[in-house]
DNA sequence: CTGAAAGCGCTTACAG
DNA sequence: CTGAAAGCGCTTACAG
């Protein structure tokens, strides 16, 4: 009994002697089926090696039970390199899917080039999960667009006022906050920040008041020459760190608002003969698989990862299925190493 | 002009005052139908922001435009870390996939468990492409199935006699020679290999034969004692070097199946009071990025990812369309820095 | 160049 | 509990 072909649910139906509704009632095992029966159905299905066609069952429900991922990148280009934070929530986004039984689609945007959000539309997705740092500012619009649409989304990052969309986020301010309080304890005296402190980025943004709020708290003051513009990535960090070196601004502590950043300053440091923790207290944020090799061993803000992709997925299905959910805001945790 | 819910072609048809095939035929910018009618399709197309149903499509055509990836896990279970190679592959496959028009399914497989290769059978995806280290003995006869169904896949890895399946990989033997004459060159006289040095794990296997094969040429034996047992992760490398050392294996040069290994090795050794490269040279494989950043930043053997992602799914496509495709191996490249 | 019609392989009311 | 039938939204021979 071989058809020729894949075999559908009429061939099934053919070899157990049954129709083809009851043959698919039976595969999705349907109470209305008697046990025999459905038996027998399962027992040729596995002989055929039989699947349900999906295109033919989405078509027909008008679901896809996948999921799609579209993952900004950092405007730096560099086609190889991509943030090693956002590879390990793609892991867990991956398996928080699996869980639920769908599928995931990956996409990554190379900048506002190739816009990929129209996987709801052709029903490829019955969601997207948008992932990245890059400006917000620039694909502030497309969200905008992809709400009138009535498209489901989850964004990864921060809340921004006046934006009805659907967030998770690591608790950045916090998080900006626990790095301060680790250095304050320390008594260190002279603080800089590296990052982005505008609202292009509202995460960094988010990390650097937490930092800066705690700093002032007590008594320590942030000027504007003691904040560095930096985007996510070593180099960026590292030469970040060498302007503040090269203008003479004086500090024993550096909170980074990445470990990318932050690993980029322990390089410019090094070179500058500054010892780290000695000299300088470097505290990072991500907590990525780097910051435990380098030397020395990073003190960073820990995000969640395995919880966020969970979260994300989630709460990306409550909004499908028409279920109430609000924004997401996931803990941090300071993992102190070796450079603070 | 609204329809209720997502417009389809129908609908176009109806505003444009066209047939529904006209419709059809004009989107798929089909020669037959009117420049003047095209336009006019489109125009409507865009203003109800209609996309074709791609389950509609799809089911239609016999054929997914997607491909699916599975990644396999190393077995260690730790449900974030992800080696960083593989996740650059998949960064590259990614793009390549959508340079094709394709879309890209992920799937992790923690180890045997949940297999998940019926994404072709479900006509989920065209063809299926296989990613990861782990022991290939394990899934050795999945893969004689998914032959005998005919599934279209490609696997990235080790070229194993007997297996009919296509590959594209890395020359593991020429990467392994790679690092053997590096080190040979400073005339280092102890050599030891730290991997898995068996057909359980061909890549790795591989590149040790290359490496020996090229120090026994030059009159340098690798005894058994000079092998130590690694999976591809940190631990396991740092933990394998420490019981070289423990047994007291004299050695200057070490040879890393993998960066991750490498980098757990360069622990052990600093513990111990070595200095790389004065007291022992090492070389890894594979290029990750936590390479550059180790310090003494790490020489190894890259793999050209952004080529490798291309080449699988491009191989893939030419196996799906039916034409001839064959192996290919990828050359590798040494990149030099501190360590040796 | 265009339209009417068949059919891809399912799921699910509807009738028994 | 089971079957006959409609229909999801397309693509593409077939006829004009």
């Amino acid at each position: 009994m071989k058809p020729k072909g894949k075999a559908t649910s009429f061939d099934i139906a053919h070899f157990a002697g049954v129709s083809q509704s009851t043959v698919s009632r039976a595969l999705r095992n349907s109470p209305l089926v008697n046990e025999e029966t459905r038996r027998r159905v399962w027992e040729v299905a596995k002989q055929l090696n039989y699947k349900v066609d999906k295109n033919a069952s989405n078509l027909r429900t008008q679901q896809s039970s996948t999921l799609a991922l579209l993952l900004f990148e950092d405007p730096t280009g560099d086609e190889s390199q991509i943030n090693p934070f956002f590879l390990n929530m793609l892991g867990s986004i991956t398996r928080a899917c699996a869980k639920q039984g769908y599928d995931l689609l990956v996409s990554f945007q190379s900048s506002s080039q190739d816009w990929r959000a129209d996987y709801e539309d052709s029903h490829r997705a019955d969601g997207i999960i948008l992932l990245g740092y890059g400006d917000y500012m620039d694909y502030q619009s497309r969200l905008q667009q992809l709400l009138a649409q009535d498209t489901k989304f989850v964004c990864w990052g921060a809340t921004v006022d006046g934006r009805e969309d659907l967030t998770v986020s690591c608790d950045n301010y916090g998080g900006g906050k626990l790095a301060a309080e680790h250095l304050l304890q320390q008594n260190r005296s002279q603080y800089v920040f590296i990052g982005d402190a505008s609202d292009h980025s509202p995460e960094f943004f988010a990390r650097f008041k937490g930092f800066r709020d705690t700093l002032t708290a007590q008594g320590h003051s942030l000027s504007e020459r003691q904040i560095a513009n930096a985007i996510s990535t070593e180099e960026s960090g590292y030469h970040a760190t060498r302007s503040l070196l090269a203008n003479n601004i004086q500090f024993d502590a550096l909170f980074a608002a990445s470990d990318l950043i932050a690993i980029g300053a322990l390089k410019a440091l090094k070179e500058a003969g500054k010892d780290v923790p000695g000299d300088v207290a470097v505290v990072g944020f991500d907590n990525i698989a780097a910051a435990s090799f380098i030397s020395p061993a990073l003190t960073t803000v820990q995000q969640n990862t395995t919880l966020a992709g969970q979260m994300l997925v989630n709460n990306l299905l409550n909004l499908i299925k028409g279920e109430a959910v609000t924004d997401t805001l996931l803990p941090p945790k300071l993992i102190v190493r070796r450079s603070a």
